[in-house]
DNA sequence: ACCACAACCTGGCCGC
DNA sequence: TGCGGCCAGGTTGTGG
């Protein structure tokens, strides 16, 4: 489910709730959403432990604890955390439980079961092999450039690649490719140095805008407050094949990309690189009025 | 390096 | 209602 504006948006309405609260009791229902340690040892070594921070890397949501290991939980595609009563019972779908020391318990849920909890004492063993953060001050131009330089993968391919690139998603890639009026078969090496610019610039304006709005909402997806986010009424492309270009009025297609729906604009987006919308473009990825 | 595909899981939606 | 098929915001492993 969540991308990057997803989790950033969850970390920081967890982060206030958390900070201080010591973990009086851990119940796992569903044994393989612990990646490590096993099991037993996850319960043991959490319970009372103090949360000291909420943080993200990428997708990851990161807590680190007063004895210096660190929490961290990936959501994958339909994980939650919820902070919920004490007295609320967890659900079907509920695999984690932690009872926190204020009568509140931190719910993980997920229906497909794929997200993870990790418990180390060096958070790098997870994280350490993510690529750029792509909304941190020092990732500019020359930082794509450097990712882009001698990459022959296609350019969707390669934002899902979080070894690449840090917490795109579907969504947010499609939605900056549009932007950027990127074809998303480009190959990575084949962007030109106005392109890349436009796709930087692309990139972290639609997480920013994300962010803004609390990420998007499908289906029952709620922030750990129980808001849904707004994003999903801004986006551009993703899952409005058929309808209009919202640039050009040429019907939005969709194509299959690395086993993944992939959404883009055939005019705007030009395979051959060759468009000329480019000279419609301004390089914030606005479009200029001639 | 890169690609295609399966696997991990469950639920929702659509057509019959 | 039921059933089959397809779809899904992600990642990892395998084999080519």
């Amino acid at each position: 489910m969540p991308e990057l504006p997803e989790v950033e948006t969850i970390v920081n309405q967890l982060r206030p709730h958390l900070r201080g609260r010591q973990i009086a009791a851990v119940w796992v229902g569903w044994e393989r959403i612990v990646d490590r340690p096993p099991v037993a040892e996850f319960c043991r070594r959490l319970v009372g432990q103090t949360f000291v921070a909420a943080e993200r890397r990428g997708k990851f949501l990161l807590f680190p604890l007063h004895r210096g290991d660190t929490l961290l939980v990936h959501l994958r595609m339909t994980g939650h955390l919820r902070l919920l009563p004490s007295a609320v019972r967890p659900d079907r779908h509920t695999h984690v439980v932690l009872t926190l020391d204020d009568g509140q318990c931190l719910h993980y849920r997920d229906p497909r079961k794929f997200g993870r909890l990790y418990l180390v004492g060096d958070a790098q063993e997870v994280v350490g092999g993510l690529g750029p953060e792509p909304l941190a001050a020092d990732f500019d131009v020359a930082a794509l450039a450097a990712q882009l330089a001698g990459r022959r993968g296609r350019i969707k391919s390669l934002l899902l690649d979080q070894r690449f690139l840090a917490g795109l998603g579907n969504i947010y890639a499609d939605e900056a490719l549009f932007r950027a009026a990127i074809h998303p078969l480009r190959l990575g090496q084949s962007l030109t140095a106005e392109e890349i610019t436009r796709l930087h610039a692309a990139v972290r304006a639609v997480l920013s805008e994300a962010i803004a709005a609390q990420g998007s909402t499908l289906r029952d997806y709620r922030s750990a407050s129980g808001q849904s986010g707004r994003f999903q009424e801004q986006w551009q492309v993703f899952r409005r094949q058929g309808e209009a270009c919202p640039r050009c009025g040429t019907a939005l297609e969709r194509m299959r990309v690395n086993g993944r729906s992939t959404h883009f604009c055939p005019s705007c987006q030009r395979e051959d690189g060759g468009s000329a919308d480019h000279r419609l473009l301004s390089p914030d990825c606005q479009v200029v009025s001639l």
